[in-house]
DNA sequence: CTTATTTCTAAGCGTTTGCTTAGTCTTCCC
DNA sequence: GGGAAGACTAAGCAAACGCTTAGAAATAAG
């Protein structure tokens, strides 16, 4: 079989195999033969890098989830206002669920294949991914910029938009990562039901000295603002 | 292992032990003798009924897209008004995937276990779903009660929303099917940008008799409509 | 050079896999 | 009763599985 990647260490080529064997077949319709041909090597070689099968499940999970932990802290991190909050974490989620939709398959749909004490752990960084949403929300909800009962469930259901885009995207298809993350950010601000104006603290000053080019903030707009590009 | 579901014919028994086993440690993840002692029998007993562990996927898949398919139509026929097309197909979408999440899982998420042949048929009933959604919000956009700039997207959305409740929805969680259906046809509602009052029976011919009636309404109401309950 | 260490392969161990075979038991029709 | 048909099991087969062993090849240090 071809090995995959470019010729970088072995481990990392074994590492790259696994990776795309889980992605497309499944942890267990994957075998350590699959990814050891996969990487170009004997099906020993596997086991002198990594513990078991699991094990590489388990690396393969942890980083993909420390990755996405990350990028949702730092996109929220970018600002105090809640609406660039959300549209950053939104941005960021969905352009790493679709560029990244081969680990993030893994991440997402494999985790009934780890380990008890492995899933112990992975679950714990999910919570914070979905605690780094939900206070997003909350906090739109708390100062007025959105509008929704139940800031718990409106996150829930912009996580769950986004990691379904995991599962749906083709890199053959139309749209790519940037202009479904475009969508996505106005989707987003309709499902918050945000409103037109940031209402409080400081206006335009503080905001617009953000690391993003200041977007016009007409929220909500009579005429749609999704790009049709 | 203890027979699953109640004492019906040895064929339901091996289907129901099959959906369960299938959705809990997915298709290669379980075996033969998974199906055939959950469902109280020897191993051979499944060959009496079913041709392979594979043909069971496929009726499995089978049946739950067919179901799918038949329940967004029969949503869709309830009525001439997309608005309520719209929130008849998301309601019934749902609770189909809350309700019946175990199934729903396989239905999802097994695609890539089923032998070429078979995924062709099924890839076309899911076309036929996906169909469905992008002419209810075409529809919408159309007569100019929802606004957004990609129907197709947008319904790709709304389908994406409802599926993934199939992988997040638990039994013991605080929100049940219903409740989650309601919320999720807010949700809907703001997802297409619908204006501000579905079409009374006397504003309905109306408006319908015209061909644009461009309403400048608000695209969301001040007050969000989702219930709190 | 020798020696130690690391990286890899050929071979294969013991188990599990999907599925088959051969035969038993039950049911039903005559 | 006899006999055919269907439902089921005990046993097991060939292949595939995760992983190990023994040793070769390469590299580096003294």
């Amino acid at each position: 079989m071809i090995p995959i990647g470019n010729a970088t260490d072995a481990r990392s080529r074994l590492l790259a195999a696994a990776v795309e064997s889980f992605a497309a077949r499944g942890f267990h319709g994957t075998t350590t033969r699959d990814i050891a041909s996969a990487a170009g090597m004997s099906p020993a070689a596997l086991y002198v890098h990594y513990k078991s099968k699991e094990d590489l499940l388990y690396l393969i999970s942890r980083n993909g989830h420390a990755q996405t932990l990350q990028l949702v802290r730092e996109a929220v991190g970018s600002s105090n206002d809640p609406v660039e909050q959300l549209l950053a974490v939104v941005r960021a989620f969905t352009i790493h669920h679709a560029r990244g939709h081969t680990s993030a398959r893994i991440v997402n749909y494999e985790l009934a294949a780890l380990s008890p004490d492995h899933l112990k752990e992975i679950a714990a960084i999910r919570r914070g991914i979905e605690k780094e949403m939900r206070g997003v929300v909350e906090a739109g909800a708390a100062v007025g910029a959105f509008r929704t009962s139940s800031p718990q469930m409106t996150a829930l259901a912009l996580l769950s938009l986004g990691i379904d885009v995991a599962r749906w995207y083709r890199d053959e298809g139309e749209w790519g990562p940037e202009k479904i993350a475009d969508y996505y950010c106005e989707l987003a601000l309709r499902l918050v039901g945000a409103q037109r104006e940031p209402p409080t603290m400081e206006t335009a000053t503080t905001l617009s000295s953000g690391t993003t080019a200041p977007q016009t903030r007409a929220v909500l707009p009579d005429q749609t603002r999704i790009s049709s590009t």
